[in-house]
DNA sequence: ATCACTTGTGGGAGCGCTCCCACGGTACCT
DNA sequence: AGGTACCGTGGGAGCGCTCCCACAAGTGAT
């Protein structure tokens, strides 16, 4: 006879308990199969996974979260709109390298925007409500209040890019110094001389940490570092082109530009373009990211590789690390985290 | 003095029995207050909102989902990689959409891929758990089974495109049949007769009447319609090129084309250039969706405009419609309910 | 004065789970 | 033989909420 009985609330899916009863055993024993517990001979767990099968119980989260005081859950927040998020190759590919870090474990990702005032007071009652175990943080700026709300609330929390050298976040970067250098090096041993810097936003440490990479590499190389030559973006396409027309009219003799992403190496490429400049005879170029848009130019596009889905592994792997030594309320971490990856100089006909 | 007493669990928030106590009040009122029910006087309203404001209390998500057996969460479920929903702006149109739309909510969205077997089978155990309150399924192929596996575990879902004309589930669309006729019909217009198609996935339903629409328009003109200027596409910049190249090896005097996407449209003209046809002048191009890269294509290409945001958020509405109707157990849908929405040519320089 | 209804309120019961204590059984020491 | 340890197990208590019944107080018709 089909197991008809027990209706509950919740539209008849088996309990605990009844699956406890159905395998002649008690309510704790289910929990501890279903929980992977040690503790449990062989035959009981037989018996219990049975009637598991039997009955096709799939656990109750609310109720386990309740019980447990955890969600199994994490956020990963953008402090960006829908629209930079897709337009920004960096935030899918690291969406990628959490996806695939996820998908071994039972955890659930929720991808949460908070790109205006709005969005943020949302995810701000959001976290105050505890509603994840914890939070993956991407391309903060300076002045965000967030860092110090997920501190102030105890939730782990994991940064991409530290604020500042004094990030007390645990925090996974590519070391944006080198990359800069070595983009630099490159464009000084094709030749080049009056090299062009567009920056990414200056609020972003990674960014700041790049222009000095730019300046150490022209100083150590005996250049003088012409301010004229650096010239701020914004990360996006516009700006990037933008910042090349300004660049044009104050130095016209440029002979080559590095670009704080590829996304304004594009945009630039459209300035050059128009201005006539052929690259990389006239104007070499040299992007960040390494992204696909590098790769689909025209021309290919030189740029500073950052393993930006390991990155997001690597977060993934930190947070979680971090949740589970939470969990018996252990010292705390005194010992702050932050890891730094290598980057690589993927070279292209644009240089 | 500051609230320091009770210390629960849950690192020291404020319950509501706490919040109850502080106003001097029953437990009930304050669930009644913070649920928003009218039957509570002013006066107490008031003394509750104090006591929430003072102590800070956020209710608990889990201990309500438990209670009142739902979770103010809702999915929407991509059967695709990453990789894809970043390459498609259907997608991100639609996520646009429905964010806009559920701001105005408690509601939870939560992206979720389903793009290989494994990942189908921890989406049929998530919904299996009831995890969420509705599903949103987008962009789904004929034979997918996810539908039924929602149908039979009676969870409210809207489908983004029907998946045969018998669809059974919510459902919103753009009239596919009619933009594809618009098309046609201004190839037509600009005097063109050898009009080639680029079809979609046949195994999505919208692909197909974008085909019958093609067809009609053909032949209520007077023009017979050659199967040899139809060729299957896959929605992919690489399938438009492919389906291009095939086209013109089968019938080089073509002078037009209607491709089922705009990405498909644009692997369309890289192979056009490559075989040295110009745009309009010798071949006219007309792509479907009117996404970004419809306006910032080498021409500008026309494109039969969907209204993708809109969809997003009649579906938004039609779901949560459903949410609410399910709750008081009521009579059930005997009524399905179909949204066609009118697409609009966009005619630009490629045409 | 009585009844019938409405309105606002309090609090018991219960959602399905985890945590943890207690208990019987076995194994191994003294 | 008794003592000690640990293993596997059962089940009470409790997580923080919602639901709903009960009840006091008010309102108006009879």
């Amino acid at each position: 006879m089909a197991s008809h009985g027990a209706r509950n609330r919740s539209g008849g899916r088996p309990t605990l308990e009844e699956v406890a009863a159905r395998a002649g055993v008690g309510r704790g024993t289910v929990s501890r199969v279903i929980n992977g517990s040690p503790r449990v001979s062989d035959a009981t767990r037989a018996a219990v996974e049975a009637a598991v099968a039997e009955l096709g119980y799939v656990p109750n989260t609310a109720a386990r979260a309740l019980a447990a005081n955890r969600t199994d859950a994490i956020a990963l927040v953008v402090p960006e709109s829908e629209t930079r998020f897709f337009a920004e190759p960096y935030f899918s590919d690291m969406l990628k390298g959490v996806g695939a870090e996820l998908s071994d474990t039972e955890m659930q990702l929720l991808l949460i925007f908070a790109g205006n005032d709005r969005e943020r007071r949302r995810l701000a009652q959001y976290l105050a409500a505890h509603r994840v175990d914890g939070v993956l943080l991407v391309s903060v700026h300076a002045d965000d209040p967030l860092p110090d709300l997920l501190a102030q609330l105890e939730i782990p929390a994991v940064i991409s890019g530290p604020r500042s050298a004094a990030e007390t976040l645990t925090s996974v970067d590519s070391d944006n110094y080198g990359g800069a250098r070595s983009a630099v090096e490159h464009l000084l041993d094709r030749g080049r001389t009056r090299i062009a810097h567009i920056t990414g936003r200056l609020d972003v440490y990674g960014a700041q940490r790049r222009v000095d990479g730019y300046r150490d590499a022209l100083r150590d190389a005996g250049h003088p570092v012409d301010d004229l030559l650096i010239e701020p973006g914004d990360f996006t396409e516009e700006g990037g082109s933008r910042a090349m027309r300004n660049l044009l009219e104050r130095r016209p003799d440029l002979d080559a530009a590095f670009a704080g992403s590829d996304v304004m190496a594009a945009g630039a490429r459209q300035t050059l373009r128009e201005a006539g400049r052929r690259i990389p005879q006239d104007v070499a170029l040299v992007g960040y990211d390494d992204s696909a848009i590098a790769r689909h130019m025209d021309p290919p596009l030189t740029s500073v590789r950052q393993p930006i889905e390991e990155m997001g592994r690597r977060m993934l792997d930190l947070l979680l690390a971090e949740i589970a030594d939470r969990r018996p309320a252990v010292s705390r971490g005194l010992e702050r985290r932050q890891v730094v990856l290598a980057t690589e100089l993927v070279a292209r006909a644009s240089s």
